[in-house]
DNA sequence: GAGCCTAAGCAAACCGTTTTTGCATGTCAA
DNA sequence: TTGACATGCAAAAACGGTTTGCTTAGGCTC
């Protein structure tokens, strides 16, 4: 169909269509005063030509980069590999598949770089994954000032900020439930100090759960290193006190993962005495032996393609703040495989 | 610094250095002809201003995007999850910061997407991450043509073509050679079937390695899932048979962590009766228990920079094809922990 | 002194869009 | 009939650079 010589831009599509490039533009931008007619007898040449806009045209008249940066937020004293994360891999993908459906590149910004004057490229408008209480970069991109969404809020925040983030306190208070249901009466909550608006939630939800449900807070919290090791030096910990939880909710994956590996090591054993449970992605199948552990699904993704559509109405000025709640799920597995006992004669129906 | 109520661009410097746009544009590039005199002037005065230079409008004259699309090749019948491969977020991440670097932004492409006509954004060259053999991917990038470098082969492939990849010949043989000088008689290849050159290149230099050595070849394939519990059945396996090898190198490190499960299930103890070596990242010392692991580091961070160093030559006509081969690097840990023979009297020094 | 060459630098065209402005029409109310 | 006001479209001015040709001044040769 691309016929000529030279890639078909608008003054070929205006030419083929007795018309004027102004007029190309608008009927294809949906702007100014042109009769539906008009419109769509534009859009049929274009198609048939194979017309594609240039991107870079557009952006340069339009005063923008099309580049969206993303940053994952790191806390200054810990370096913690990228890679432990399943969940970062899922969210940048799905960020960038959703920037591209909208005709923005995304581009990842190692977090030592930053997305100051320093980057080679200049971006619309940026996404910070996690940020970590006082880091310097959402400062710095506040000052800019350049439009900015969050993924998970930033703690201490005043509202109006636009972010995304699962509704950590729902999916909480849905775990503890399900472990209540099967009978624990001690849950422990096993998550880190790393200050992130979701250790923060879960750590109240979990806290108002128990004073609902008079039960005694126990909180543990590993080092900043999110390997198996730090979840089963917790859970010895936990396993080898007077009256130890029997149940177990670790905040990451590979915390619960190392958390079964010390309930195997000293016999407990899950679900029976232990009941286990977990925030993961959709990959957390990965644990190589033990029961599979019931998990919190925090569907990453959705959360990459929503930030990424609120930071586009941002930068396009559609919206300034926005707080977009991303509903997790929880996926029963083995490591709570427990009846659940029938209170009373209660019965739906 | 930044003076002015606009943002200071290329007629603002001219101005302040009371010369053309046209020489503010040769000094700063290097082009056209004039004294050093000049060109240090405009620079100092270009630096004084703070001046950026639009990335987008230089884009447009010169006639590209500035975008460069990363994708990773995926077999047709197997949906790996990516985030089973901190090779990739390492890779992908350094490959960023590369392209950044030399103010060119890096797009990740989702593998169903590609970069055909569909995406929104066009890019002015691909990098294709380990593709698999019979790929339409690359196909249909080198008929477009684009500019490609793979990382990784295309299997099959004639010289000529621009990649960059590990030194897996090297790097096999010398996991072979301290394997051997460890005892060990019967080493077994574990890896997987599917067709990149990852693969292929292992397998040949094990052969090869075999066949100078005198050593019956053991190759065994787990199905493709690279999971732990791959690796756990493949070593199963192994171990089951009348005469079990006394090694075993595991061309992906999560085989290797379902490997070294396998043999503490069955009492086999590492490394005394099994040595253990395996493929990996910086990363991979993941596993939760057991003696750590040997590894081949393979720095996917270094391919995924010198890919983007190429693919940059190549979008600018420096180069056309290139041969890139990263070294690998051996890590001994405890699972091959034993005393290395020494033979007759031979020394060092 | 005419002719020529070279160094140094400028003006203007161009890249492919968007957006503003303005000019014909046609319609309708006064 | 005559403004007043939409309507439909075109011309031209951005956007911020790069690139292509000049022009000009000076030095050299014959």
């Amino acid at each position: 169909m691309a016929e000529g010589n030279r890639r078909v831009g608008i003054r070929q599509v205006a030419a083929a269509a007795g018309v004027s490039v102004t007029t190309v533009s608008h009927a294809l931008n949906g702007k100014g005063r042109l009769p539906q007619e008009t419109r769509d007898r534009v859009h049929e040449i274009a198609q048939q030509l194979g017309y594609r806009p240039n991107a870079t045209a557009r952006n340069l008249a339009g005063g923008k980069t099309g580049l969206l940066g993303l940053v994952i937020s790191q806390p200054a004293d810990v370096r913690f590999a990228l890679s432990d994360f399943a969940y970062f891999t899922y969210l940048t993908a799905a960020a960038s598949a959703a920037a591209l459906d909208r005709g923005y590149a995304l581009v990842l910004t190692p977090s030592e770089v930053g997305l100051g004057a320093a980057v080679g490229v200049a971006v619309d408008g940026a996404i910070v994954v996690d940020p970590v209480q006082g880091d310097p970069l959402v400062e710095e991109l506040r000052e800019a000032p350049m439009p900015l969404v969050t993924t998970g809020r930033v703690v201490g925040d005043d509202p109006g900020r636009a972010w995304v983030d699962n509704d950590h306190h729902a999916g909480t208070r849905s775990v503890l439930d399900h472990l209540a249901r099967r009978g624990a009466e001690r849950i422990a909550l096993m998550t880190t100090p790393t200050v992130i608006s979701y250790s923060v939630d879960v750590e109240r939800a979990y806290g108002a759960w128990c004073a609902e449900h008079g039960m005694d807070p126990l909180i543990t919290k590993t080092d900043q290193h999110l390997t198996e090791s730090a979840g089963y030096a917790a859970a010895s910990e936990l396993l080898s006190r007077p009256t130890p939880p029997d149940a177990i909710f670790a905040s990451y994956d590979r915390l619960a993962f190392g958390a079964l590996l010390a309930a195997n090591a000293r016999g407990v054993r899950v679900p029976d005495e232990l009941l286990l449970a977990m925030t993961a992605t959709e990959s957390s199948h990965g644990q190589s032996s033990g029961p599979s552990v019931t998990a919190l699904n925090l569907h990453p993704d959705q959360i990459g393609q929503r930030a990424i559509e609120l930071l586009i109405d941002v930068v396009e000025g559609r919206a300034d703040g926005g707080e977009v709640l991303v509903p997790t799920a929880i996926i029963p597995r083995a490591s709570t495989k427990r009846p659940v006992p029938v209170r009373g004669s209660k019965r739906s129906g």
